[in-house]
DNA sequence: CGTCCTGTAACCAGAATGGTTACAATCAAA
DNA sequence: TTTGATTGTAACCATTCTGGTTACAGGACG
């Protein structure tokens, strides 16, 4: 139903800050862990930022950190933050208004999926970031190992 | 978060077929009130047969009905047949493994995922056709307004 | 037969997705 | 103050997704 990957890489690298709390990490840093590129992570992290979840500094020793605790931040906070469509989608075309179906079912489709997605949040706010965490368990990123890995970016 | 109308239009035909049950209606009939090409819905009615939601007969008279009655039918039951990704989408890139977050970072999403979608599908299980359609008042689709309004289909 | 439907493949245009380059602005440290 | 690292953002592009369209074989019924 979806192949927009935005919230699950949301979900990566705050679990990344939340990891390495309260220390900040470079885009690029996090874009080797995410396999994908600093200016996709950057876009998404300003969505993180303008929901008040991160702060960012710019310029040699800068990156992002988290704003709060992770304890204090839920997988909902971060859907919200990320989040740009609705989760179920209308048709673009407007249903036909002289079917006594077509009339009245946009309307019931947004009360039906508003409860559904209602319902959706609020599981989402049970989770928070240190329990996301308590699931990677292990020793801290090793620079040098990603290093190995990634010539391009060997400075890190 | 997603641009993907199917469930809406999957609902909506169901809620026509309820409308008008144990009548059949036709694709053509039915995507004159989605407003939307006649294939467009036999892809999706297909779906719902091959769910056990609907069934099909061909030739003149023919068209598509529910298989069971509204009550019977439930939102859960429409989401299911019509769904073909995840709710939320994981990313083509896989995490890099020499990171501690990388590494066990898909496998935790995927429980979270899950136990999201388990809360919105425990949603959507409680609501079923008949409640869908007591939204929706007022007397059957007249087929001479249809008609009046779709030229091209004005046998209808 | 003739007509009305379904079932499905094939093709296409427009939108969404995210990867890439580029570059101004900002900050810290030498 | 210079240098280098980093953010912030616009622009562009290839790929994929979405659904609209045509086409046509096959089934059902009078």
């Amino acid at each position: 139903m979806n192949t927009n990957s935005r919230f699950a890489v949301a979900i990566h690298i705050l679990a990344m800050l939340a990891y390495r709390h309260p220390e900040a990490l470079t885009s690029a840093y996090m874009a080797m862990s995410v396999t994908t590129n600093p200016v996709v992570l950057r876009r998404l992290l300003g969505d993180l930022r303008r929901a008040g979840l991160v702060e960012s500094r710019a310029g040699s020793g800068g990156g992002w950190r988290l704003r709060r605790e992770p304890e204090q931040i839920t997988l909902l906070d971060c859907y919200k933050a990320v989040k740009e469509d609705p989760l179920f989608g209308l048709p673009l075309q407007k249903p036909n208004p002289g079917c006594t179906v077509g009339k009245s079912i946009t309307q019931a489709l947004c009360g039906l999926f508003q409860e559904a997605e209602r319902a959706l949040e609020a599981r989402l706010a049970q989770t928070d970031l240190a329990q996301v965490l308590a699931q990677i368990t292990g020793p801290p990123c090793e620079t040098q190992t990603l290093a190995g890995r990634e010539r391009d970016l060997s400075t890190l």
